[in-house]
RNA sequence: GGCGCCGGACAGGCGACCGCGCCCGGCGGUCCGCCGCCGGGUGAGGAAAGUCCGGACUCCACAGGGCAGGGUGCUGGGUAACGCCCAGGCGCGGUGACGCGCGGAGAGCGCCACAGAGAGCAGACCGCCAGCGACCGGCUCCGGCCGGAGCGGGCAAGGGUGAAACGGUGGGGUAAGAGCCCACCAGCGCGGCGGGUGACCGUCGCGGAUCGGCAAGCCCCACCCGGAGCAAGGCCGAGCAGGGACAGGGUCGCCCGCCCGUCACGUCCCAGGUGGGCCGCAGGAGGCGUCGGGAGACCGGCGUCCCAGAGAGAUGGUCGCCACCCGCGACCGGGUGACCGGUCGCGGGGACAGGAUCCGGCUUAUCGGCCGGCGCCUCCC
RNA sequence: UGGGGGGUGGUGUAACCGGCAACACGCCGACCUUUGGAGUCGGAGUCCAGGGUUCGACCCCCUGCCCCCCAG
């Protein structure tokens, strides 16, 4: 997986999820938390439950998201978890990348900023 | 040409750039556990799906017997096995190709609502038939005669009810009738002969007058099933804190048998810890080709190929070209015509769906065209 | 992975061993009332879907869809 490396942990996703800051819309929601200590590159996972579709549709969700994140940078240190939502199994690649991009910019000043 | 039936195979192709999982090789780094880069190879389906059956595999005193429970159900074959497949038999549906169904109701229990006279060793509403007939009506040659109400009987042909009502035709018989009797037919049972491994078929004889449906209600008969499941199971590593109860425990239930144990190394409960790695885990009831056996399912020989192995779970992203299908338009060709074929342009479409121990089936979902065989109708020669 | 239960008017629930789908609340319409409420009368159901067994299926059998629960 280019960019974000994988996040494998199942303890490091719920702690991502319930401590990290997090930002939803109608394709896809955000959870994002610094690691202590911050050191090395970002990790990442991405989420999709049953609500999303059959096996097709949530490993469709999956990849569009993976694809999306590995298109722009992030900060070290970064966990972060990205869940699909039932409609970005539908979506295209620009509009999936684009709601990305503002959760991303959104958190940045929230988490980096911290 | 039109409308259908059955079987089989396919599941768009090629290319560019940026990426992903696994394997192999090389180089570099290393705290030796691995990490990074480069190159090469490889990478989802006909249903991978639903998880409805069957097996392999693994573990459980090696699970032996009986009961209970569950499953299957025409016959023969195929198979590791099956609830699957093939062939056959009988029945039903269809003009037909073809499709669908399948033990036993003459062992027992139970159920057949409503309607109807009667629905389970049937029944008599209308009806039919003689007899009585004091009452009523009509006729009268005055003797009676005819019809009806009523009474107690005989009968079950016809009407009508129902999903289903104790055979059909003809004859005899009778007061009227009825398998009441007879012949033939249908159906049932028994027996013989012939054919078939068998389901069953053909044929001959005899019998007694001869009535159902539901077992996807209980049940009977035959056959099958030990249980659990890859989170099976094995190995390595890390970590913690013990306390209490009990004589029984042993992979579904009950009894017997068998094995282990009876003061603890066992079982259960509470508390605490961990929730990492490796194997299992990809050469198989395997794919393709060919030859042989078989009616077929299928089996055997030979040759050849290696074909996903993840573990928060890999096939993606952005495009181009060419085929394919649909709609609209223009032009060309054929035809009296409805229309058909071709070229070009524009627009749209490509389904159902993603391995998780593996395999054989079933079932369900599915855009579109392809191949082979067959039936019916119509037209032409 | 294995096992269990369920789907019935809008909602919550019934229906013996197969024989007319019932009740409460709600909704709609009509009557009554100046209006509303209360009251009276009436209405609305693919019994989750598709097949099958039966004369007849909410009920029995098969297949599919959805929901809930239990064990590891």
């Amino acid at each position: 997986m280019t960019g974000p490396a994988r996040l494998r942990r199942s303890a490091d996703v719920v702690a991502t999820l319930r401590r990290g800051r997090h930002r939803a819309g109608s394709l896809l929601a955000l959870h994002a938390r610094r690691r202590e200590p911050a050191a090395g590159p970002a990790r990442m996972t991405v989420v999709a439950s049953r609500k999303v579709g059959n096996a097709v549709r949530r490993n469709r969700a999956k990849r569009l998201l993976r694809a999306a994140a590995a298109g722009r940078p992030w900060a070290d240190g970064l966990d972060l978890v990205l869940v699909a939502r039932p409609a970005c199994a539908d979506a295209a690649m620009p509009a999936v990348r684009g709601e990305l991009e503002d959760h991303a910019r959104a958190l940045d000043a929230l988490v980096v900023g911290a």
